[in-house]
RNA sequence: GCGCCCGUAGCUCAGCAGGAUAGAGCAUCGGUUUCCUAAACCGAAGGCCAGAGGUUCGAGUCCUCUCGGGCGUACCA
């Protein structure tokens, strides 16, 4: 079924092209700027007055008399200056309703594309280095949202899960569980934890860090020794066992743990930056260890490079350690996919890690092309039209100076794979504006090289970020960034708390399940009713509020009809039989006709969603709608309506219900309930 | 410095290819419950769309400049 402007677009701009003599005039129909205008205005015919120099309203005048609307449309008025103003009839409002009804896919009036394409999604992304926090949110939602609307319009959606696996935050974690270990076999509280607020408090105590570092330092000397001094080799003594301990039976909060020791790593590394302290560590020579002293905030970095050397038998342990990590990294994020009913799966990962033996091979070819160049002793492509702070050509660095990879190197072998093997004809990008630049050049490089032809579209979807009620970038009080899981938890708490009070009887299983749905919704929604570009304060407060375009507003509209149905039963009124039998409509009172009306225009929402990747076209179409219903359902009682409106009404209610639960479960992955 | 994004009601935000009198929600004020969930509905008030020029019959929307904010800008992702 097309949706109506569609049609109007058609036949208006057929009768403008039959008047011009031209083809291609846009109709440019838009839903009316006011009911007085009617349904649906056509703006083109000024424009198109204007390129031929002729009066608009005269003009208008001529598309009108060779216009064949009779079966959509009172008769068109003109007005103004020149807009052509269009009405529905009430028959075809009332047919296209009952098409709808009576469509065996249940696609509410929404048509599958004529010609479905390959589009591969590259979402969500996180760093299993870290759990999982409020920076990864607008990702994962947004794409799986993009994913799921591409999806139903008919078109083959790859996804994606470029996960943050092989880079200097991997060996920062290697390093952690090296601590872990050693950790361990003093008792009692591990040092790491008490260490990583002292760090944190002297921050700004140059002394005290001083003194605090060197401690830190010479115990990480000590244990270094320990560990090595029985056998020569590589930490036989003690990090061996306690691996394969560690992979045999992980504990549960392990990955609680991961990240703790992540920010260890990390806060020692920052502190010690330039203070000159140095550790052991060994370096392989053709087989052979050697041990060498390297500065301290350099460690992680050297593991780093062993870790991508993980085919050597000698690195095993930097390979056990990586891959256990992994694992329970991977847990984590599918628990929160499925917390956040994102469908991700494990399918769907294709990491950093997976393109690692293509990075050589992507900048050899590139410099044996000349695409790229060696500069300051790094491997840059230099695409046209990006310049530096000096206005020198801007480079997208493929390979460091010390030989490393970069993302801009992964980021060009994941195209290439993406191309080739995924055969996308779509590849987009959902990831925050900062990285504009970075993709804008990756793109660049990429055709530059031919690696991704003209007719594939490379799509960058950026979002703002997530603020906190100061107006900053969300963190915790102590600065860091708020765990997602915590987050989620904590919003379906407060949801809990709201169920317990608005509706105590319920059921405590259906309770807790409403809470879910409601917080996790709310979280959600409040992402999506927002203009993906632009930033937004997060506030528990406003996205669970009753009243407003939020996920409960929603979820109680929905909850709403369900009640009547139920109430329907009681009374031995069988919906489906009714609404079945249904061959003709009664539609007369305002708020049915505007509740009518509103439920042809779902397929323009998803149409204009997934033109521009923009959810919040959905959430506002959905609220609109569920206020179209609040005020029909205020004004017209469907069960004691008499035998010649109830029917209409029941499938006004029908259809409702099915938009929402569409539009919300379907295509932005928020759960509806029967009650609230 | 240069580039990108942004500046719309007290607050949070829409505004989809330039179109008629700029829209919601929150907060504020006022009304609605013998009736399918009042977690609702109806109404009022609130604006020189940051400012100045320009293009146009018509500008929140396009162009130029100014001011204010955010982000990015060679070896992090």
């Amino acid at each position: 079924m097309k949706t109506v402007i569609d049609i109007l677009e058609e036949r208006i701009s057929a009768a403008m092209a039959a008047v011009t003599g031209q083809s291609g005039c846009a109709a440019i129909i838009k839903p009316a700027t006011d009911p007085k205008f009617g349904d649906y205005q056509a703006n083109g015919v000024m424009a198109l007055a204007k390129k031929a120099k002729t009066n608009p309203r005269k003009l208008a005048e001529e598309v009108v008399k060779n216009l064949d609307v009779d079966d959509i449309c009172e008769p068109p008025e003109i007005a103004g200056p020149g807009f052509i103003n269009l009405r529905l009839k009430t028959d075809f409002l009332a047919d296209k309703l009952l098409e709808i009804n009576s469509d065996p896919e249940n696609r509410l009036g929404i048509e599958k594309v004529a010609q479905p394409k390959n589009v591969v999604v590259d979402f969500s992304g996180p760093n299993i280095a870290k759990q999982m926090h409020v920076g990864h949110l607008r990702s994962t939602i947004i794409g799986d949202c993009i994913c799921r609307t591409l999806e139903f319009l008919g078109h083959k959606v790859i996804r994606q899960n470029h996960i943050g696996d092989w880079g200097t935050s991997l060996g920062k974690v290697i390093l952690g569980l090296w601590h872990m270990c050693m950790a361990s076999k003093y008792g009692g509280p591990p040092y790491y934890k008490t260490e990583l607020s002292e760090l944190q408090a002297c921050a700004g105590d140059k002394d005290r860090l001083k003194e605090l570092c060197q401690r830190i330092r010479d115990r990480h000397e000590k244990d270094w020794q320990d560990d090595f001094a029985a056998v020569k080799g590589d930490a036989n003594e003690l990090f061996r066992p306690f691996l394969e301990k560690l992979v045999r039976t992980p504990p549960p909060d392990l990955c609680e743990e991961i990240t703790t020791l992540y920010q260890y790593v990390n806060q020692i590394e920052t502190s010690v930056a330039g203070m000159g302290l140095t550790v052991s560590t060994r370096k392989k020579d053709d087989h052979v260890f050697q041990y060498f002293q390297i500065e301290y905030e350099f460690l992680s970095r050297h593991i780093t490079t062993m870790l991508q050397d993980i085919d050597d038998p000698d690195n095993k342990q930097e390979k056990d350690a990586w891959e256990l990590i992994k694992k329970i990294s991977l847990e984590h994020c599918n628990e929160i996919y499925k917390i956040l009913n994102v469908a991700l799966s494990m399918k769907d990962v294709r990491g950093e890690s997976e393109y690692r033996d293509e990075l050589a091979g992507v900048v050899e070819e590139l410099l044996k092309r000349k695409i790229a160049e060696e500069s300051d002793g790094a491997i840059c492509v230099f695409p046209d039209g990006f310049k530096n702070k000096e206005g020198q050509p801007l480079p997208l660095i493929v390979q460091k100076s010390d030989g490393a990879f970069l993302y801009a190197t992964t980021d060009l072998a994941a195209i290439r794979y993406r191309v080739d093997k995924l055969k996308a004809d779509t590849i987009i990008y959902v990831t925050d504006a900062r990285q504009k630049l970075h993709f804008e050049m990756v793109f660049a490089a990429a055709r530059m090289a031919g690696w991704v032809p003209e007719n594939i579209e490379l799509v960058h979807v950026t979002f703002g970020s997530v603020l906190g009620e100061n107006g900053q970038p969300l963190k915790t009080r102590s600065g860091e960034n708020v765990k997602l899981k915590e987050l989620l938890d904590e919003a379906i708490e407060r949801a809990k708390t709201v169920v317990e009070e608005k509706n105590p009887d319920l059921p405590a299983e259906r309770k807790t399940e409403i809470a879910r749905a409601v917080g996790i919704g709310a979280v959600k929604y409040a992402d999506y009713s927002n203009n993906r570009t632009s930033d937004y304060t997060f506030s528990f407060d406003k996205m669970l509020a009753m009243d407003g375009n939020t996920a409960p507003y929603m979820q109680y509209a929905y909850a709403r009809i369900k009640s009547i149905e139920r109430k329907a039963q009681s009374r031995d009124v069988d919906i489906e039989t009714e609404l079945a039998g249904v061959k003709s409509l009664n539609l007369t009172e305002p708020a049915e006709l505007d509740l009518a009306k509103y439920l042809l225009r779902y397929g323009e929402a998803i149409e204009a969603a997934a033109a521009d990747y923009r959810p919040n076209y959905l959430t506002s179409y959905l609220y609109e709608l569920a206020q179209k219903f609040s005020a029909f359902y205020t004004n017209c009682p469907v069960l004691d309506a008499g035998p010649n409106k109830r029917p209409t009404r029941l499938l006004l209610c029908d259809l409702t219900a099915k938009t929402i639960k569409n539009g919300l479960s379907k295509l932005l992955g928020i759960e509806v309930v029967e009650q609230m």
